[in-house]
DNA sequence: CTTCATGCAAAACATTTGCAAAAAG
DNA sequence: CTTTTTGCAAATGTTTTGCATGAAG
């Protein structure tokens, strides 16, 4: 826990930002949900910092996404969602639920990342390739 | 014009869905625009049917996706956006603007198709895969 | 110290809802 | 006629803003 704010803070240090307990607490929250919209992360850092409000939380998870050390991710909900994990990967996308899982799948990766090697786009440039597994969370249950 | 609406018509007749002017006035927006957020097919359309209500929009819109007849697009943008055509295609997401573009490439298509045909995903029913090109629209311009 | 981040409350949007009136088939 | 659909206005939910206060470096 205490190991956990000192790891933070270097990380906040790191990528320019002064370290806050706000900042701590969001981040420490999206470290262990992964992927969230904005309420949930509020909901689960205010449990820990309780002097915590909304507007903070969006204006923590804005700076961080401006600096990279979170990623915005779309969605069909009409809701911001935050991803902890910046590196290129792909996403299974519910929904019915408008949850998140990530898709680890380097093959994949590869195979696109090739494809588009050599090719321009005319008037676009390209930043990232987003795959999207666009589906429904099967529910975990009592057979038959 | 006329055409139009008489084509239209049919259309919503093989939806199943009864015709009406609004809902010709947004399909209508919707095939001029190919992908729009709510207010902007509101715009479009009610200029020519002024007497059409934001609220109506929405409902037709959603009449719209649940038939097929629209398909829904992510953003990051916290808003709803629609994309007229419904078969499986890649998009040009600008981050900048949030508009879309429409990148048909079939190789790739079939090559991400065929990389999933045997593949499950634990817990997952996978409906489809959406490939979104994120980046940003070159400007266009006078050079250097 | 000086600058930047936070809290608060209000404002700004985007979308949805409930219900009476109007239109479609 | 009967069933949907529409318009309106109000409600909801999410995100943003402005500004005074407080904390970080």
């Amino acid at each position: 826990m205490i190991e956990e704010a000192i790891d933070i803070k270097k990380i906040l240090r790191r990528y320019g930002l002064k370290s806050t307990p706000q900042r701590i607490a969001v981040y420490s929250a999206m470290r262990e949900l992964g992927h969230a919209s904005a309420d949930v992360v509020f909901q689960q850092a205010s449990a820990k910092l309780t002097t915590l409000t909304v507007a903070t939380v969006y204006n923590v998870l804005e700076s961080f996404v401006q600096v990279g050390l979170l990623q915005r991710r779309m969605s069909s909900n009409n809701k911001m969602y935050m991803d902890v994990n910046t590196y290129n990967h792909c996403h299974l996308y519910c929904e019915e639920t408008h949850t998140f899982r990530d898709y680890d799948d380097p093959e994949l990766m590869l195979m696109i990342h090739d494809h588009f090697r050599n090719k321009r786009i005319r008037g676009f440039d390209l930043h990232r390739i987003d795959v999207q597994l666009v589906g429904k969370n099967r529910r975990v249950g009592r057979s038959k």
